[in-house]
DNA sequence: CCGAATCCACAACGATACTG
DNA sequence: CAGTATCGTTGTGGATTCGG
């Protein structure tokens, strides 16, 4: 992704560990339900139910599925509260909260050129 | 993802639409692949076999698929050069240099928080 | 209320072969 | 070289159910 031209020097298996990592943390984190999730929770902390119903049309399954990577992968915070019923709060930590950065970037992004991507689809489709 | 309480109304109606194709649009793009040929493409212009070197690990078929879709939403420009043998070179549109510069930004975070993110994971894995 | 586990339909994917 | 088509496998994801 950055790294290119590794030889076989100690530093460069340092450089291969932490290129194959990024790259795993790539392919966990640069998907379409963890933005969605990263979005609705912003800067509030939201109960699972919340958020389900926050990031529409996301499955029960799915919404775990992601939380537990993200929660993982240290972008979210999972609180719970031993109550009757049970309550477990999610929040961005504070990488999450850096993430959600670019991820505000690719909202506007969206926005921004929503009728550039309407025209090109017309055109392609055609 | 960021309209919400929408009524009946004639612009509430745009929005919907607007809406609806953002969530769309966010589908598409918000994939690992995507983000990996944009990255890989930069400001540069590559042909077929020299993106599929640069993406490494991505199937001929998952590349041409992808390159279609992002050709679609218009973030990616495609030159045929009618030769024999034939050159197709790929290159970023305007909409996807912008683009690029979030994608960019999660590259970014990625090694920013390598360390954390490492530390998550083994705290998280116990 | 939250989440883990099971089941299963169907989409995604890689490999391969074929065309211009 | 670039792209399409087909095929078999794997995996993803939704529905449902059960348990804390």
């Amino acid at each position: 992704m950055v790294t290119k031209q590794v030889g076989g020097s100690p530093e460069d298996a340092d450089l291969r560990r932490a290129d194959s990592l990024a790259r795993e943390i790539f392919s966990d984190v640069a998907n379409k339900r963890a933005f969605l999730i990263i979005e609705a929770l912003g800067e509030r902390t939201l109960r699972f139910s919340e958020l389900r119903d926050e990031v529409e049309g996301i499955s029960h399954k799915m919404l775990t599925q992601n939380l537990r990577m993200l929660e993982r992968n240290g972008l979210v915070r999972r609180a719970v509260y031993p109550t009757v019923p049970p309550r477990v709060e999610y929040s961005l930590t504070e990488p999450g909260q850096a993430l959600r950065a670019t991820v505000d970037g690719m909202c506007g992004w969206t926005h921004q050129y929503l009728g550039h991507i309407e025209d090109a689809r017309r055109r392609f489709d055609a």
